[in-house]
DNA sequence: TTAAAGTTTCAATATAAAATGAAAGTTTAA
DNA sequence: TTAAACTTTCATTTTATATTGAAACTTTAA
């Protein structure tokens, strides 16, 4: 395989991997683009690169940067604004964790709070219902915050001791 | 709030934060009904709670099923088939991760080996290229082993010893 | 200032994904 | 064995999402 076709190959699997997991296909290409370019890349580049319009490469960009993935960068002496993508793969995956967390399980966690709140005190029907969800929040909540705890691993050593053992 | 006020609630969060992490909305809202209901329904019962057609409700109640967290049931005396949620959250936790880990993870690992193979000893672009992507390859790769080693926690101690200290 | 270079916005359009529903298929009890 | 009860399939339609592109906006250098 050729450096192109690779590339190439890299971008649309990047892109596809992104729908399945609800990230906008234009902007996980975007992201694998600049990933893997040695060298910040203007508006213009992407759009080439990616055959997509002015206005997609745009929205796209802000988003990513929105994410906190994606910076701004200046050239001296030239206008145009380039960009390029967080490289270090742990800071990567923590902002995506915290920004999901933060847009997605937070809202849902208030909502599994309010609903497992309804007076449990009627039917069979319901206690199971406040049981049930119950036990979601608790879950979720849980889940939801192994994400900071991962975040402050490489700050202690047991943290370290438990990547280790994991792997 | 009522019961079935936050029945509804409840399905419709879910299947929401379903589609925002690339689930179909009707499947997430068919397993969250499931998940709240004392008794097993029937088809039926599905498609008169969601307010679905036949075919959705028979597609989707499938696709549960392959990925392992509806089952099928039969109650004595009735002919129709009846429909349970898989309701041990970590079970439930385990089979996702394992499926998603399956049918998307795997093959974009394999592409990401592939694409990290080509020929190194070219130019700088090149170089930056393997790189980034093998740095990658190894990233998910350990992200993807973690699935099944969270699958192990709890039959080892020091699994359980890491759950607590993670809380 | 102003006009050229560049960026953003958003209504209109295109694309992709999900849902429908009727026909075909299957199972079961009489 | 057949007809009623029930389920699945899939071509068509609907809905949701992403993309375009041209106009509006912003910035900068002369």
């Amino acid at each position: 395989m050729e450096f192109k076709e690779a590339k190439n190959k890299f971008i649309q699997t990047w892109g596809a991997l992104g729908s399945q997991w609800g990230i906008n296909k234009t902007m996980a290409q975007i992201h694998a683009l600049l990933m893997v370019s040695a060298e910040p890349l203007s508006m213009e580049d992407v759009m080439d690169e990616l055959l997509i319009s002015r206005g997609n490469a745009s929205m796209n960009l802000r988003a990513l940067m929105d994410w906190g993935i994606v910076y701004k960068e200046y050239k001296s002496g030239e206008r145009k604004e380039f960009f390029t993508a967080e490289k270090d793969l742990d800071e990567l995956a923590v902002k995506i964790a915290k920004e999901r967390s933060k847009r997605e399980i937070k809202p849902a966690l208030k909502v599994l709070k309010d609903v497992s709140s309804i007076n449990r005190a009627t039917s069979l029907e319901t206690k199971h219902f406040v049981e049930q969800t119950s036990k979601l929040y608790d879950f979720v909540l849980k889940a939801d915050n192994m994400i900071d705890k991962v975040t402050e691993i490489k700050d202690n050593w047991i943290g370290r001791l438990v990547m280790k053992i994991m792997r």
